[in-house]
DNA sequence: ATGGATGAG
DNA sequence: CATTCTCATCCAT
């Protein structure tokens, strides 16, 4: 297979300084409450991270401009203009997050080119590449590169964004390819080189696939490099882990990805959240949630489908001083009086009414009525 | 079906 | 460590 992994440079911050030209050279990071989630290359040269907070931002870099990146809607909109680009060239596209895309290009494969094409970009280990490998990956790769560059040069013309791609023969290696060379660049992986991109990853927690949880059982087993990884007995790994997961996460450790790119179709839950210092009355929760609910129906209402299922998230205050996320579902009925297959139009007053009487059902299964409780997060979603 | 754990950006 | 604001998948119940 010839997989491309597109992602996109700093997208929030790019989409701010479209949307506001005149942020435009200066060093620009992404607010959202006490926290810089996402910041500029600018930014970044003067020591901002992402995921600091405001302050620790500001210190590093006062001349810092921040733009409030609470509400999602402005980088939904370009990222579904990005994903339709990307779909032109290709039906198989996968979206991740909102700035990322997986599009498998095999089938536009020249299968008997009149020109062997060079590659376009970057080669992973240019010095060691000058194999050409038995199986004919190696053309359809370059192949590859030439067209993850027409799809960066109409991002930039069409939309005036800036990304990185990946080439390699399945999605982990894409994803890890492109990542060797930022911003605005590409690169390509010759089959024979993945050993090699794996083990330069260093740490297992650097593949994706293994988050923190799992890498914290496998520091239990004293898994620390990708080579120990790779060297563990399997039946040791299966008992720690289960067949399923030592299987796939030892496979992912020598570069072996054999998931297929799963084309993104519409999402199978809309919701909206919003976190706060504290509140402590049910007064202020309703008055929260009819807030949410505007927001939350906006996006139901494009979507199109009627809810059949509303799920409430509460985020509370524990005692030991540390948060915990906790949530409630149940089936709703917002079909009363009108023919169940009409148009999904704004939210009539009985419906809003509904909605808000079940989420605060949910909510009193949540909170313990007579202990005193603080809320730090109140979310909504279908 | 429900809710938590875990993973992604 | 999570912190933000989402969404998906897997698993136990």
């Amino acid at each position: 297979r010839v997989i491309i992994h597109i992602d996109i440079d700093c997208f929030y911050a790019q989409v701010e300084t479209i949307l506001n030209p005149s942020l435009c050279g200066k060093p620009l990071g992404i607010k959202q409450k006490n926290i810089v989630v996402t910041c500029n290359y600018e930014a970044r040269a003067l020591g901002v991270e992402k995921l600091m907070s405001i302050k620790t931002a500001l210190e590093k870099c006062p001349s810092l401009v921040l733009a409030n990146g609470e509400d999602l809607k402005k980088y939904r909109d370009m990222s579904e203009k990005i994903y339709q680009i990307l779909q032109s060239f290709s039906p198989f596209v996968e979206k991740l997050g909102l700035d990322e895309n997986f599009i498998d290009i095999s089938h536009k494969i020249n299968k008997s080119p009149e020109i062997k094409p060079e590659v376009s970009g970057h080669i992973f280990e240019e010095k060691n590449s000058d194999e050409t490998c038995a199986c004919g990956c190696t053309d359809r790769l370059k192949e590859g590169s030439i067209i993850a560059q027409e799809m960066r040069n109409q991002l930039k013309s069409e939309l005036g964004i800036t990304s990185c791609a990946g080439i390699a023969c399945n999605k982990l290696l894409a994803k890890l390819v492109g990542a060797t060379h930022k911003p605005n660049q590409q690169t390509t992986l010759f089959s024979a080189s993945s050993l090699n991109l794996m083990k330069s990853l260093k740490h297992p927690r650097n593949i994706p696939g293994i988050g923190s949880a799992m890498n914290r059982k496998l520091e239990v087993l004293g898994i620390d490099t990708i080579e120990k990884l790779q060297a563990t007995d399997l039946f040791k790994l299966i008992e720690a882990l289960g067949v399923k997961t030592a299987n796939q996460i030892q496979q992912l450790s020598f570069g072996i990805d054999d998931s297929h790119v799963k084309i993104t179709d519409r999402p199978k839950s809309i919701g909206a959240e919003d976190g706060f210092p504290t509140i402590k009355s049910e007064t202020e929760v309703r008055k929260k949630l009819k807030c949410l609910l505007d927001r939350v129906w906006e996006l139901v209402e494009k979507d199109g489908r009627r809810p059949s299922q509303v799920k409430l998230t509460v985020r509370k205050l524990h005692a030991t001083n540390h948060s915990v996320r906790e949530t409630r579902q149940t089936a709703i009925d917002l079909t009363t009086g009108v023919p169940s297959n009409a148009p999904l139009g704004p939210l009539s007053e009985n419906q809003e009414k509904k909605v808000i009487t079940t989420l605060m059902n949910l909510f009193e299964k949540v909170v313990n009525c007579d202990e005193s409780w603080q809320v730090t997060l109140l979310g909504i979603s279908f």
